[in-house]
DNA sequence: GTCTATATGGCGATAGAC
DNA sequence: GTCTATCGCCATATAGAC
């Protein structure tokens, strides 16, 4: 089946609305914005959404379908701990680079309204409670030092968010705002973060 | 010298200014909401200060005058790195318990408006090549593994802002709702942030 | 300096023609 | 379905009395 562009006014919105979004945040959005990304009119999104906070939903769920392409299969499969880790954080940077607004987005966003945003995350699956049961798992078996998991998952997670949701300031003090060297060091991040991971969580 | 309270309007919208820009941003932010924090009405903050504007960037300069109390001695003092690092972030980690909601603050601000940001951040100080410059000489000491030195500071700031940021998803996804736990969790990381970097940075 | 009242502009949302 | 025109509100900002 070849692929139709399809052109309809519906999606022309979603996908105006996805990106001023998610540059800008709820509050910092102006409908007007997203009519002009669009191509047409304020009324007209209206008419398909009746309202700015639905459209943002709209938005955020739409959002959070398609991000997170499940990787459970993969994380319970049979394989050792560094390469699990190896392929998630893998997979979560490479996410990042396609989406490099999606943190500050969500961080933003979790902060002004955590209920609708935790309830939304929730029903799309995200549930952390398996993954950490990997970790406990091998740390019975003494694969991993003694620690909370909860901080082996948060802290790489924070590691492979941090770069992109504070990158205008990295970007300026780090590197001089050479934007190559900066696509480059996050690209790089794939090996450097799982090798931080790694070395910190490993028995030796 | 008795510390007299100073109850000067200036002051007090300048308080109530810091209050409600480091909860809600700039563009979550109303006037109105300052003057009814301040107990004053809206025309005096224009009296004051013209603009939202000028007045959100007093608050960002003072905000970044108080905030980062110079650890720059103690840092080229002739201590381990070990010890330098865990001041640093004990430092760092006790200063946003103090302030928590600055990490969001600085990330969205940071993204919304760079430039000026940068600007204040630089005229105030904030310069991370005295630091670098520190673990670079380490690890031509054989001291640390060889590894970009830009990605233990960026690192550490990460693991220590973090769950400050993300701290209503992380509270709800891994502590239950919890907050004396969630709490606990943001001391303890005073010491486990600072294992989790030196195990991975140190050579063993 | 501080207040009330009001101007001014922008934005979300609607009405109504086509 | 799509447009133009406009409403109504709210937020910043100003005018002017005290």
């Amino acid at each position: 089946m070849s692929k139709i562009k399809k052109d309809n006014t519906e999606e022309r919105i979603l996908d105006a609305a996805q990106s001023v979004f998610i540059q800008k945040g709820m509050d910092g959005t102006r409908m007007q914005e997203i009519a002009d990304t669009a191509g047409i009119n304020k009324a007209l999104l209206h008419y398909y959404f009746r309202t700015k906070q639905k459209l943002f939903e709209a938005i955020f769920k739409k959002i959070f379908s398609g991000a997170f392409p499940s990787i459970k299969d993969f994380l319970l499969s049979d394989t050792p701990i560094e390469e699990k880790l190896e392929v998630f954080i893998e997979r979560y940077i490479d996410l990042l680079l396609k989406n490099p607004f999606l943190p500050i987005f969500i961080l933003k966003e979790i902060n002004r309204d955590p209920d609708f945003m935790i309830m939304t995350l929730k029903s799309g699956g995200v549930n952390p409670s398996e993954i950490l049961d990997i970790f406990e798992e091998e740390m019975h078996k003494g694969n991993l030092r003694k620690m909370e998991v909860r901080e082996i998952l948060i802290n790489t997670i924070g590691l492979c968010i941090f770069p992109f949701a504070a990158k205008p300031l990295l970007l300026n003090l780090f590197f001089e705002n050479d934007k190559n060297a900066y696509k480059q060091f996050l690209v790089n991040r794939k090996t450097t973060v799982k090798d931080f991971v790694l070395n910190s969580i490993l028995i030796k």
